[in-house]
DNA sequence: GACGGTTGGTGATGGTGATCACTCAGCCGG
DNA sequence: CCGGCTGAGTGATCACCATCACCAACCGTC
C-alpha cells in the first residue's frame, strides 16, 4: 500500500514536472514542503500578503473572491497539477483570490524567496510558472467574458454544465458528470442566488435538458443545452 | 523637434525597460518593429492564433472581448509601457481579447519566436515578461470581483470613477479627470447599457456627487462616491 | 447653411432575477 | 427517537435595468 501511494505520487510527478531537467526536478522538490490538508483548509486568503506558491498534488481546491457585501465569486476548482498564488508571488501583489480545499488533500509549498532562487537558476522552472500564469490569465479572461456578457442566469448554468462535459472525456462520451457542487456554489460561480440555481435546474428537467440520478447528471442530448448559449 | 520626439521616446524607454541590462534592451530593440497607427487600429483580435506581442509607446489601446450577442466587454485601457498579448503567446492560446487603437498610438511588435528566443538568452526579460503577465492576471482578478459581485449599476460607475481618480496623483489631488470614453463605452466597462450611464450620471449630478465641464469630470468630495460602493 | 453621423438625454414598458418567507428531505449526534 | 442542521424546492413580491422609441446637440463634410 505504501508503495503504491508512492507510485501514484510519483506519476503525479512526472505530469506535473512533465520534460523538465531531473535536476530541476530535483531542486523543486528540495525547497517543497508537501502537507495534507483536511477539507475545509484555507491554504491562503484574499489579500494577504504573498509568502509562496502551492502546487496542487491531490485533492481539490476553491478559488474564490469575496465582495464587500460578503458575497462569494467562486473563480474555479484547481485540480492536482495546478499551481496557486504563482501570480501574486511574481508580481509581489497581495493574493488575489481565496483559496480552501475541497475534499482532503496533498499540497506543497514553496516559499517566495525559493521560487525566485528556482526561476534564476533554473529556465524551465521560470518558464514553467510564466506558462502557468498565462494559462490562467487565458482562461480567466474567458471565464469574464462567459459570465458577463450572458445576463441570462439559464445561460450562464448551461455554459457551466457544458464546461463540465468538455472536462473529461468520458463525460464527453456518456453525458454524465458527478455534481460536487451544492446549489449555492453553483450559484457562486454563475454569480446568482441559490434559489434562482434551483429554479434553473427544475426547468432543465422539465424541459428534458437534463437528468439527476442521487448525485449524477445524465444530460441526454448536449446540443439542446449548447443551443441555450448561443441564443 | 525631431530631437524633442527623439527624447520623448528615448524616456519612454527608459522607463518600460527600467533596470535592464543595456544589452538587454539592446536585443529588445533590435527584435522590435515600431510603428504608428491611426485611431481605430487592430493589433489583433480575440481568437486569432497568437503572432506576437505588443509594447505601448505611445497613445491608447482598448482591450475588449465580445460575446456571442455581438454585445462588448472593455477589460481595460492599455496605456504607454503596457505589454499586450504577452500570455497568449507564452500559452500559446488564441488571443483573449481584441486590441484596437484609442488614439494615434506608437507601437512596438516583437514576433513570438524573437519573444522567446530574447527570454531564454536574458533572465531579465523572461522575468519582466512574466512579472507583466503576472499584474495583468492580478488586476483582471480584481475587475472580476468588482465587476460581478455588485449588481447594482450605480455601484459599478462610482467605483469606475474612483478607479480614474486613483490613477494619476493629481486627479487624486483635484478631483478632477478628463473623460476620453463615449457613455456608450463606459457602458461596456461596467456591463451595462448607454442609457443606463447616461441616466447614472444625471443622477449622481442631481446628487452633487460629480459635476461636469465640458470633457472635466470633478468629483467635489471622493468620500460621497465611495460610501455609494461600501453600500 | 443644410446634411448625415455620432453622442447624449429621457420617457414608457416589461422581464428577469434577488429577496423574503416558508416547507420539506436527509443526515448526524445525542 | 427526537432535535438540529444543512441543502433543496417553491411561491409572492418588487426593484432594477434592458429595451424600444424618440428627440436634442454637436461636428464634421459637402
Amino acid at each position: 500500500m505504501a508503495t503504491q501511494t508512492i507510485g501514484r505520487l510519483q506519476k503525479e510527478v512526472e505530469k506535473t514536472f512533465a520534460g523538465f531537467p531531473p535536476a530541476a526536478i530535483e531542486a523543486i522538490e528540495q525547497s517543497a514542503l508537501t502537507t495534507s490538508y483536511p477539507t475545509g483548509a484555507v491554504l491562503f486568503a484574499e489579500a494577504q500578503a504573498p509568502k509562496g506558491i502551492f502546487i496542487v498534488r491531490r485533492g481539490r481546491v476553491k478559488l474564490s473572491v469575496c465582495g464587500s457585501d460578503g458575497r462569494t465569486l467562486i473563480l474555479r476548482m484547481a485540480e492536482p497539477g495546478d499551481l496557486l498564488g504563482a501570480a501574486s508571488v511574481i508580481s509581489g501583489r497581495e493574493y488575489e483570490a481565496t483559496a480552501e480545499t475541497q475534499e482532503p488533500s496533498e499540497i506543497s509549498f514553496i516559499r517566495q524567496s525559493d521560487l525566485l532562487r528556482l526561476m534564476r537558476q533554473h529556465g524551465e522552472v521560470a518558464l514553467w510558472i510564466t506558462q502557468h500564469v498565462s494559462a490562467d490569465y487565458n482562461s480567466t479572461c474567458r471565464e469574464i467574458r462567459d459570465l458577463i456578457l450572458s445576463d441570462s442566469a439559464s445561460e450562464k448554468l448551461a455554459r457551466l454544465i457544458v464546461g463540465w462535459l468538455d472536462h473529461s472525456a468520458d463525460s464527453r462520451q456518456s453525458g454524465q458528470v458527478k455534481m460536487a457542487l451544492t446549489h449555492e456554489e453553483i450559484g457562486q460561480m454563475i454569480g446568482t442566488s441559490r434559489e434562482t440555481v434551483s429554479r434553473l435546474f427544475a426547468g432543465f428537467k422539465k424541459q428534458r435538458l437534463i437528468q439527476q440520478n442521487g448525485a449524477t447528471l445524465v444530460v441526454p442530448n448536449r446540443m439542446a443545452l449548447q443551443s441555450l448559449i448561443t441564443a
